[in-house]
DNA sequence: GTCTATACGAGGATAGAC
DNA sequence: GTCTATCCTCGTATAGAC
């Protein structure tokens, strides 16, 4: 193998790998595992049809692996924060802050998560990545919740409408923007901030007790 | 055309009519529209594929119509409510425990109007459908905004926020099960019911003003 | 208004050369 | 490890009989 094929990532076994899951990414955020074309998969690689099978077996396969690699940055991301703040609001708002900007800024894996949950009603997750995204918030709602900072609340339920109101924007701006005045871009910088801003107002303000 | 075959059904352009949509939208549910086989769908109905292109053109067209009149039947829902209750919190209460109740019995329309969202970016419908049924939970933040009543945010990323919390419980339902306790089914009444009262909670404590 | 049969293209997957 | 050619099923859509 020559090393200007290497370097061109060519010939390269995890280059291609890799190329062809990014591909992936998007045409499966276009349309689930369902709507996904191989074809249009190998058609952004630059490579062939063929490369995919070799190197995932299937287009199940190649499902699987983009789903995992998706987890694995969504579970760093929430395991970066310190989420043992003396204020419980404190890590909270950390905690909503990022998982907003990685959705914001990931909307591919953000229409991912949604189709893996309404079209295969994940199937293709382990229990355990799904929960070590919830399990950190989850815990952090009733440490607030047993220290009198928090309303009295189901933190399973609170949880889960939490990243509801994280991920919704994102997942329907296309379909919402009529809202605003026309030729507002959702996702410009400025609305991306002024959503994160008023959606960790509006989280924190739902679960925090005022006394 | 004998009074029988009227009575069953058979011959019965709109019976037919609707026993397509009723079939179809179980199957855009499932798949949205590139996922949706219309076979599948034939299959369903007691009819033959033929049906469908007879009466709807093609698979879009069947698919506008499952969509046109999921969206009559949510618009109804939320135009049934009173909007002008003294207080905008009571008004905010009724609207959302509709809003909930309508999600949580209709779940192939719920996701129908997810797919919609991420997969066809809203293509399918009307602005005027969408704003339809965010205009007034948007004009009810406002009317409490102004009295005093609600904390200062802005109207549009709330009423987003509001509908997020609403829906992303039901759409993720197989997906988030197994956080609570092996067995626990989120859509028996007792759950739902459950959710209900804390997605209220939150929402209304998230929007209140605190003085 | 409904059914059967079928055309035809799209899309997933494989074989085998290089 | 990569490419070309190809197979074959599936799925949309139509034609035409009843």
């Amino acid at each position: 193998m020559g090393v200007e094929e290497k370097k061109a990532g060519l010939r390269d076994k995890e280059a291609t790998k890799c190329r062809i899951l990014d591909a992936a990414e998007e045409e499966f955020a276009r349309g689930g595992l369902m709507g996904a074309r191989t074809d249009a998969i190998a058609c952004k690689t630059g490579t062939t049809k063929s490369m995919i099978f070799y190197h995932f077996r299937d287009k199940e396969g190649l499902y699987q692996a983009v789903l995992e690699r998706a987890v694995a940055r969504r579970m760093r991301v929430v395991q970066s924060i310190d989420l043992h703040a003396p204020e419980p609001e404190d890590s909270l708002r950390a905690l909503v802050a990022a998982l907003l900007d990685d959705v914001g800024s990931h909307l591919n894996l953000t229409a991912i998560f949604m189709y893996e949950a309404i079209q295969n009603k994940g199937k293709y997750y382990s229990e355990i990545s799904l929960a070590s995204v919830y399990v950190p918030l989850i815990d952090l709602l009733k440490r607030g919740i047993s220290d009198g900072k928090f309303r009295e609340m189901d933190p399973l339920h609170a949880a889960v409408n939490i990243v509801g109101m994280c991920v919704f924007y994102y997942c329907s701006h296309e379909n919402i923007k009529h809202l605003w005045s026309p030729g507002t871009e959702l996702l410009s910088k400025e609305m991306r901030e002024q959503h994160k801003r008023e959606a960790i107002e509006q989280i924190i303000a739902g679960v925090k007790k005022f006394s």
